[in-house]
DNA sequence: GTTAAAGCTGAGGTTACCTCAACATGAGGT
DNA sequence: ACCTCATGTTGAGGTAACCTCAGCTTTAAC
């Protein structure tokens, strides 16, 4: 039984991917790159290191996922004022645009594939999985 | 909320892959690695081709997990004998071990995740998720 | 003021996939 | 028989997304 719960598990989340993978296409990032606008987008400028830290990758990761937003005019880097060692990043007019366009085209297509059950359902799952997820 | 679920589902997906990666750890194999264990062990041999589509990659990098395996001494390649260009790949004694010991230690680990629900939300999540993965 | 640490990046490596073309074999037509 | 086209596997070489390590500049601590 548990190892089904385990497989349908997967199967879900492998749907849940295929959903999220579309909802990205149109604007030709990678999941990093979506997952910085993201990050970027809640919490404002930071520093590549904190990005990094973020996207739980090394710096040296950071700075590449970085170079290639940069290059699509979605975040500038600026010097840290505080830290002439650090450089800070933040999300240009387009980032902000683009990446709250991504954000609400992940959500709806989350929404679609969730669709299929009924409030009580929906219910049930978020408290189930809130379990789940903050089980010790 | 929808974000709250889809959000909700892939902090339990992170969960459930950290428990998966623990049980793979004492053998050493990658992912991809176990999956054709499982995928041989359920099925019986099989040609590499169809490893490859079971595994949804290109029959190319099937060569290439099957190579590792077969150096591990977990499979072996035997010539097709009803077709000459194809090879079939079977466990070897040692294969059906591992392949075993695996499985129960992927099963074992996914449970010590879903104990922290009672039999009624099993079931519950078990419906939910069915409903999720067979949705049009 | 020297020394140790922090922040970023260049250089180069790894992993797990990919495509494309070569090779042998098979299947079907003439 | 022979020719052609399709199929199954693999060598060669490529790519994406990560990694570590060393080097540079700047800061912090004694």
């Amino acid at each position: 039984m548990e190892e089904t719960l385990a497989e349908s598990f997967w199967a879900v989340t492998r749907r849940l991917r295929l959903h999220t993978r579309n909802a990205l296409q149109p604007w030709h990032v990678s999941p990093s790159q979506s997952r910085a606008l993201g990050v970027l987008s809640r919490h404002g400028e930071m520093r590549l290191s904190a990005v990094a830290e973020h996207l739980r990758i090394a710096p040296r990761s950071a700075t590449e996922v970085i170079d290639d937003l940069q290059e699509r005019g979605l975040v500038e880097r600026r010097p840290d004022p505080s830290d002439r060692r650090a450089t800070l990043v933040a999300l240009t007019g387009q980032g902000i645009t683009t990446a709250h366009a991504i954000d609400e085209a992940r959500a709806a297509e989350a929404e679609r594939l969730f669709t299929v059950l009924n409030a009580a359902d929906r219910a049930e799952l978020a408290r189930i999985l809130r379990q789940l997820r903050d089980a010790p």
